[in-house]
DNA sequence: CGCTGCCAGGAAAGCGCTTACCTGAAGTGT
DNA sequence: ACACTTCAGGTAAGCGCTTTCCTGGCAGCG
């Protein structure tokens, strides 16, 4: 690999002023000079090695994202938000997948710091482990306080800049929809009960039947892996335990992806025998049969302002700002009227 | 940020004895100072300069992977086994999303190359585009010239170790599969042209109706954004263009949901009036109504032995290790016989 | 008891780059 | 013509880390 002193040596100059025209120093140089140096590189294919550069002059340019699975719908799009709003700033960004293990979140932390990344996005759902927590909160506290900058999507423990899409007012929303429509035995398909995703999503909902009276008993609620298969195989046992169900709420949009497979497999009709609701709003959500009648968040803008939170200082006064992004019924066939 | 030498200070040793307890060195270190030095590293918070260790013991642990667009799902799978692969062997992947833009490709390859990785896995489809493609071929040769290593997915014109998926074979079975079923009338949607990709996907089929002594006139064929509403856009374009078509064939899933989704709105039952079938069979595929027949591409596969090859030195006599993953035919219910 | 050999720990030389600072030559004013 | 700027270009000091090589102390040996 060639280095700045091979350039230098081979346009007959010094590292330094090869240095300056290579970075486009504002220090002038000869156009002669210039010249031979522009020469150099191009011969030797010469690359500046990222590393030193970065030792040299410390200036963190890159940002870290940690996301649980950047190949999910749903971080495909939040991180289109992000990565937008970095480009547009000249930003690279380092993603990390933990596959929601907060062991391997804490290490992508651990890890980014040591990229000297300028800023940190936690992209993923938040955990409900005291533990696990605390254990966070003290790494990205060592980060911030040495100028690193935080920022989260969804409801974290992490004082600091948050953005978090309206979950329980997505919820909520379901909830009422259902009431209105006449639905009584509601079943609902959750994700995995640590994240605060479902908490919120669950309890808005949770709150909407309440105030219409509604019981939901322990027994119509099934928690199991966040995505296709999870929602079918919870939707099965669901609905054998549970026959009187007029409605099945699932908690995201794959796993409602999955119910609707699972009720096409048995020849229940939907919505006529059975209404299906997701949360979410992927794109594949208008194109199941029937299409699914859903929550949508604006995931894309949920990346991008998170990405600007963590970009922008925040005038010092100001800890913690927090932003919540609206969520917003989306009606299309997977629900009807509760058959009677 | 505490350094190493401030870790060793506080722990009253050497940097060079703090450095050999924090990598665990080979060179024994007495538990009283290894005891202190944990202790340092662990009050100050320490996590070492990865800039810095990279620059003084230069083991190119990280690889580079350019993709299309890591959200799309195609893409999602293959960076999916180029992963699992990568932290099988405790490889960290940085992936870059080119958006289809030659030119970005080209600053990424750079841009890795500065980084210093240790393989440069191209995932992305081939083009045809001369200029570029010697472009390209020259950066990664440089590359290569320093003892980098290169893998590529697809057909790129880049000489040297390449997995490709059987695009030609898989545009074969599905035009041999609509022939058997009585299809003459053919309409194709297809990706951008210059994609190779798009090109052996069509040469198969072409192959497949040119064998049997079936036309494909070329307003038959339409190429648009490899896309959803690529797709749907251009499906409207060819049935307007030419009403006797018995069937559509899309040249990606993606379009091919596009299709069905345009087909419903216009009231075409499928595959009663009109036949419609994928390629690639993403997740999606078996979820629309009706669900989807397509080409199967062992996609996460196609992206393990990419990364097994990028990162296997290969014995020094075989250059270019091609391997070729086969293509097999799914069918669902979205092709049916022509009507007549 | 003096010598060699061994070994834990430290000093220091880089890795490739940037940049503050220095230098020497050319240009300016009187 | 001389002192004084001005300025292009070079010198060298780091950035934070690893690792070679050296050192000084100790045990083991004759």
């Amino acid at each position: 690999m060639a280095t700045l002193a091979d350039v230098a040596r081979r346009a007959g100059v010094s590292p330094a002023t090869a240095s300056r025209v290579i970075n486009g120093s504002s220090k002038p140089v000869a156009d002669e000079l210039r010249e031979r140096v522009l020469r150099a590189v191009a011969e030797l294919r010469y690359v500046p090695n990222a590393h030193a550069q970065l030792l040299a002059r410390p200036q963190r340019s890159v940002v870290g994202v940690v996301v649980h699975d950047v190949s999910d719908p749903y971080f495909a799009e939040v991180t289109r938000g992000l990565q937008r709003v970095a480009t547009d700033r000249g930003r690279l960004v380092i993603i990390c997948n933990s596959y929601r293990d907060p062991e391997r979140e804490l290490e992508y932390v651990e890890m980014l710091r040591g990229q000297q990344v300028a800023a940190i996005v936690l992209a993923g759902s938040g955990y409900h482990d005291a533990d696990f927590t605390a254990r966070l909160t003290e790494k990205l506290a060592a980060y911030e306080a040495t100028g690193g900058r935080v920022a989260v999507v969804g409801r974290h423990e992490h004082p600091g800049d948050a953005v978090m899409p309206a979950n329980d007012v997505g919820g909520r929303l379901l909830g009422e929809e259902l009431l209105r429509l006449g639905h009584r035995q509601i079943g609902v398909i959750a994700g995995p009960r640590v994240l605060t995703t479902i908490t919120d999503r669950l309890g808005g909902l949770r709150a909407a039947l309440a105030d219409a009276g509604v019981p939901l008993p322990e027994d119509h609620l099934r928690y199991a892996d966040f995505d296709r298969d999870g929602g079918a195989r919870a939707a099965a046992a669901l609905l054998d335990a549970c026959p009187g169900l007029t409605a099945l709420v699932a908690l995201n949009d794959s796993m409602a992806v999955g119910v609707l497979a699972l009720l096409r497999q048995r020849g229940v009709r939907v919505p006529e025998q059975m209404s299906v609701v997701g949360f979410d709003d992927m794109p594949v959500a208008a194109d199941v049969t029937p299409a699914l009648t859903t929550v949508r968040l604006p995931l894309v803008e949920l990346g991008a302002r998170a990405m600007t939170l963590a970009l922008d200082p925040g005038s010092a006064g100001d800890r913690s700002r927090v932003e919540v992004l609206p969520a917003t019924l989306v009606r299309r066939e997977s629900l009807g009227p509760a058959p009677r």
